[in-house]
DNA sequence: CTGAAAGCGCTAACAT
DNA sequence: ATGTTAGCGCTTTCAG
């Protein structure tokens, strides 16, 4: 194998100075039309790809910003960063992606990585685990954009892109009291989320604008997954009071919740579900699943559009928005009594 | 914001040299130990963060693997992924993302910003569009790792980790048969992916040895997708010969064909619907998906171990391996005649 | 065991 | 319009 080509070999080769290479390359300053030609040419010749290393430790800027989510598995997710690569993409700045497994050990990892990558900035998404935000402070600390979306965390003062998730969870309950259900269990999370505590919030609000009552056990505190969706299921469906309907705290819980429903033949819609996220199986399962969708493509171009207004400020916080998007309710079969 | 601590500042706070601390810090060469506790202790007390960069830069080794996959929202890739990076968490390798989104144009632009940003090496599997691979030579003429997996290139003498895509083909025809199913269709990509055609002889030679006709209407070449699976669909239905059962380049596009199927009242297993990927949504549609599972996690982990091997030689393609995986047959309602 | 010094490839003043 | 030169932060000989 042979050498890497650098600008040298280009400069060499044209009998020119390494600088006017730079600049023929980089496009911008001064540079006559014949020289960059020339070197254009001579740069393919030489099968040359700039080191981007080199460039970053010198200017300070890699054009690289992170990008860290519970899982890229969920389409919530998936659709995000999509919209965030697409927002991004005529700005030269690339995006790189980072799970956390909802662990904060891998976060707290992702953001290290990250900063020693010297990204020039990081957005994220916190997992279930994370309580404690000094990681993350760490990057304001540093003066780098951070832009936090959906799970967010108010210790943090920076930019967010949030669903309204009171009105969320509030959506979700009159839908389900409009569909004639009396008896609205809730199955989310034990970890203390800004997002998920919001739609409790919203619940509870809605219950009582509509005179019913709010019941301790009808509210499950546990994970996020298919299994606890069957747990919570079968744990309420057990109940003295059986709930008529259950909200589930996303889609994958929803799903558990219908399978075990249906086991114990109380198929939806005659106990009504519904769930947040509009993932990409909601709409294929029996029956379809009604849910709330969360706008991830919205959010994810609301994210780069704040970003690309950060970095061009000198102190990135002078000026912190949140951007606050409507839920969307989305019926299917799943609540249609 | 002050500026970030150097190692500079480190030597200079404890009136050593900066090569002291960079031996201290990278914890090898010889080094007493009080020294190497004072300068951990200094590097924690000033808030020191390597800037991996500058270690890049001088050492040619960014310890970060560059992985390109068509997609991150296939349950399959996703899997894959997740493997790959337990199998380096070891090794200190640190994997970053590039999505392709099956388009060639994003998967050259991949493969140029991972090249340019010195990865130390690339995995990659092919979006549907690519058939000129010069994009990945370039890779292999640099001399760094590559490692192909799912869906690879036979132009590309490197490494691969793939299914027996032959045999899921043959062992997905072969169980419709076994079912009772007799006029099998295949729905797969037009793209001349080894891939899915490998699967389409698989699918040809089992209808041979149970001597069953290959019918070529019965072969439908469109693309990968919900969409194209009901496509797919309602063209076989519409044949004067309808096909008892249908083979589905994918889950995704096997649940477009399922919805389609539902919806002409000839709902699954009636008529028969296989898929290949073992997708997260496949057990829980109505009915329940028969599919091939390819092992993603599996291929993953072989995946990790081939590039930690490589890493190791001076020149990484002088022993190449191909792993070839065997494919497991999930039966599930869609099949169960 | 520690220090001195060169240099990875590139950019950006500052000259000319 | 082009050349000169000094680093960016780190690693790594080579000396001692």
């Amino acid at each position: 194998m042979k050498k890497k080509t650098t600008i040298y070999d280009i400069a060499k080769e044209l009998n020119i100075t390494v600088s006017t290479v730079s600049r023929a390359l980089s496009g911008f300053s001064a540079i006559s039309d014949t020289t960059r030609e020339a070197v254009i040419a001579t740069a393919k010749k030489l099968n040359y790809s700039p080191n981007r290393l080199a460039s970053a430790l010198k200017s300070g800027k890699t054009y690289i910003i992170g990008v860290i989510v519970p899982s890229v598995q969920a389409h919530f997710f998936a659709s995000i960063i999509h919209s965030i690569e697409e927002g991004l993409k005529d700005s030269g700045y690339r995006v790189i992606l980072y799970q956390s497994n909802e662990s904060v050990e891998n976060e707290i990892n992702g953001v290290k990585t990250l900063l020693e990558a010297q990204v020039d900035g990081i957005m994220a998404s916190m997992s279930l685990e994370t309580e404690d935000v000094s990681h993350f402070a760490e990057i304001v600390k540093q003066n780098k954009p951070l832009i936090l979306f959906d799970r967010v965390h108010n210790d943090l003062k920076v930019p967010t892109v949030t669903l309204d998730d009171f009105r969320a969870g509030y959506l979700a309950t009159q839908h389900l009291i409009d569909q004639g259900y009396k008896n609205i269990a809730f199955v989310t999370t034990i970890h203390q989320i800004k997002i998920f505590n919001d739609r409790l919030k919203g619940y509870k609000s809605a219950l009582e604008t509509n005179n019913l009552p709010i019941l301790k056990e009808h509210i499950i505190f546990g994970g996020l997954s298919i299994k606890d969706g069957r747990f919570g299921a079968s744990k309420l469906m057990r109940l003295e009071n059986k709930p008529d309907a259950i909200i589930a705290g996303d889609d994958f819980t929803a799903l558990g919740v219908i399978k075990k429903l249906k086991e114990i033949n109380e198929t939806p819609p005659q106990i009504g579900v519904i769930g947040f996220a509009n993932e990409a199986f909601s709409p294929y399962i029996t029956p379809s699943l009604s849910t709330i969708d969360q706008h991830p493509n919205q959010m994810g171009s609301e994210c780069a559009k704040m970003f690309l207004k950060m970095i061009q400020l000198k102190n990135p916080y002078q000026d912190v928005n949140h951007v606050i998007l409507d839920p969307l309710l989305v019926e299917r079969q799943s609540t249609i009594n």
